[in-house]
RNA sequence: GCCGCCGUAGCUCAGUGGAUUAGAGCACUUGUCUUCGGAACAAGGUGUCGUAGGUUCGAAUCCUAUCGGCGGUACCA
């Protein structure tokens, strides 16, 4: 409501000349009034004044206004204003603030590795990260979409200590998925086996770094590298995220190894146990390991890598990186170590993190156990409940239950996903936002523009409709600030909320009403064509 | 041990200084129903906002302590 903000803030700055920035709230439901600040109060202190007085005073200089305890200015819209303003909006949602326009930025999320499979974490991952790349978008920022993953490593290792000996013709991404529980599991056991794997590492960093492909385990390396990353295509595909660019970390592991030698010669990183480290804890942090002691290096040093080719590939403006939260305190060593060399890197990384993906009961996913669910498993389970409950087939509609049911989450803390439970689709869920936006979608096809009423006093249900419709605005720029999709998924089920109300109580097409109400309709429609496509999901057409 | 995140209705979660009654969905009960499509709408109620102090005109929200859950804590990612 910044007419409101603008107002207010115009009559604190002509009364007290304070430049002061006002909040704006809905009015509770027993106060005759439309929104309500609390500025009065907060100016209180600052004027020594009565904040009922400093109400008054500032109420009167603002028409539809009233004063309440203990020093709330509560306002008034009128339907005039009301009408107005909604008739101006239609498909116009513009962010207020230009902060991004033009500026390029990179957003990193998804991050699975070849050689496992993709679980029920890869799949939350995605559909969040993506939705706040949209956000940036929205915002006017240039995004480049990016994936980074562990083609070299210690669980390539392990999954190829079993692969080599199981000679496989017909080599499958399950097969490759089941060698490595196996491989971990003799990794953990077995004191013979660890040493091999030890050393299978270090071979396969040489067969990809010096780009080696005769012999049978290099063979078999490219080959499941080539099979993994046409399985990760085909997946993105199916719920339609596209990623711009594949960091896979042999590609970045030169580099990282390069700079944490050079500044291992400058005192940033040391030496300790024939291991290249960071002591994080003269920071606070805990102290990781850069470069083992094989002289190969960790996640550690291929992330550290990361941050500078990602640089040098976009020149970024802003780069977000979203992994688990059990990554946090892990990423803050990184970038710790990274600042004392290239500050300003650091500075525009930001770390967003989510939750795990849950079983209730406390059942513990793992997939070095080989007991998790995987990504398709939850797409095929809302699939079969999207057939059997309402015969439909439609991907457009089980793709939106998917990703409502993981965007509607805030970010950060764990997420119980029950499967039985996420598949429903009624109230809070995407279907239930596809299925209001579609009526509209009816409705508007069923109409012809008619003239417009002068002087529409709305009843109780198109008023509250158009007072939501046009908090959007708010909503969207909110959500790009704190880079958060569920408030955007919060919003868009409460205004389809009050759809639904609007929709059984008043008749559009045929009635007195019928210019207004459409014009509700239509830009209710278009907020959630808008909002829903920033969520990354598409209204099907009939459902 | 130390660091971080979390604790709100039976369950899953919003709300993170603003109000007289702390909100949604699910589940449960009942009603609307030849109407622009019922995947809907309406009504029904449970909460020591983990606990105890403190700051404030005002605290689920901020501070301190404490309990509980989870994650991290040197060569995994």
């Amino acid at each position: 409501m910044e007419i409101l903000r603008d107002a207010l803030k115009k009559a604190i700055l002509e009364l007290y000349g304070i430049d002061f920035e006002p909040e704006i709230v809905e009015a509770p439901e027993n106060i005759d009034a439309d929104y309500s600040s609390n500025a009065p109060l907060r100016l209180a202190k600052e004027l020594h004044k009565n904040p009922m007085e400093i109400a008054g005073e500032l109420g009167n200089k603002i028409r539809d206004t009233s004063v309440s305890n203990p020093g709330f200015l509560n306002f008034k819209l009128s339907d005039e204003y009301l009408n107005e303003k909604i008739s101006g909006l239609f498909d116009k949602f513009e962010i207020s603030s230009d902060k991004f326009a033009g500026k390029t930025v990179i957003c990193e999320f998804s991050d699975p590795n070849p050689f496992k499979v993709l679980h029920v974490g890869h799949l939350y991952t995605s559909v969040v990260g993506d939705s706040i790349s949209r956000l940036f978008e929205y915002a006017g920022a240039k995004v480049i979409r990016a994936n980074f993953g562990g083609d070299v490593g210690l669980h390539v290792a392990k999954t190829m200590y079993i692969l080599r000996q199981k000679n496989l013709d017909d080599l499958t991404i399950e097969d490759i998925a089941r060698c490595y529980v196996e491989g971990t599991a003799a990794y953990e056991d077995d004191e013979n086996a660890k040493i091999e794997i030890t050393k299978l590492n270090k071979e396969i960093y040489k067969i990809n770094s010096e780009n080696i492909h005769e012999g049978e385990l290099a063979e078999l390396y490219w080959k499941g590298r080539e099979l993994s990353y046409e399985y990760f295509k085909n997946f993105y595909a199916e719920i339609g995220v596209k990623f711009d660019k594949y960091y896979p970390e042999s590609t970045v592991a030169g580099l990282g190894f390069e700079k944490v030698q050079e500044e291992l010669e400058k005192g940033v990183y040391e030496k300790s146990d024939g291991a290249v480290i960071f002591d994080g804890e003269k920071y606070g942090l805990h102290t990781r390991v850069f470069i083992n002691k094989e002289g190969v290096p960790t996640y550690e040093a291929k992330d550290v890598g990361l941050i500078f080719q990602k640089y040098a590939d976009y020149h970024f403006d802003r780069s977000i990186v979203i992994t688990g939260s059990e990554q946090l305190e892990y990423m803050k060593v990184v970038l710790k170590s990274v600042e004392q060399y290239a500050p300003e890197l650091v500075e525009k990384t930001t770390h967003l993190t989510h939750g795990l993906v849950k079983l209730p009961g406390n059942v513990k996913m793992s997939s070095r156990k080989g007991n998790f669910l995987k990504a398709v498993d939850v797409l095929e389970m809302i699939d079969m409940e999207l057939k059997e409950t309402y015969s439909s087939d439609d991907k457009k509609i089980s793709l939106a239950a998917t990703k409502y049911a993981f965007l509607k989450y805030k970010m950060g803390g764990n997420i119980i996903f029950d499967p039985k439970e996420s598949v429903k689709m009624t109230g809070n869920s995407g279907p239930y936002l596809l299925y209001s936006a579609v009526r509209a979608k009816k409705i508007l096809k069923n109409v012809e523009n008619k003239k417009n009423i002068n002087n529409y006093i709305y009843n109780i249900y198109e008023k509250n409709l158009v007072k939501k419709l046009l908090e959007y605005s708010d909503v969207l720029d909110e959500a790009v600030e704190e880079m958060a999709p569920h408030k955007l998924a919060n919003y868009l089920y409460e205004v389809s909320q009050e759809f639904s109300r609007f929709y059984e109580n008043c008749p559009v097409v045929g009635s007195n009403e019928e210019a207004e109400r459409i014009k509700l309709v239509k830009v209710y429609f278009e907020t959630m064509k808008h909002g829903l496509n920033i969520l990354g999901i598409e209204i099907p057409e009939e459902m």
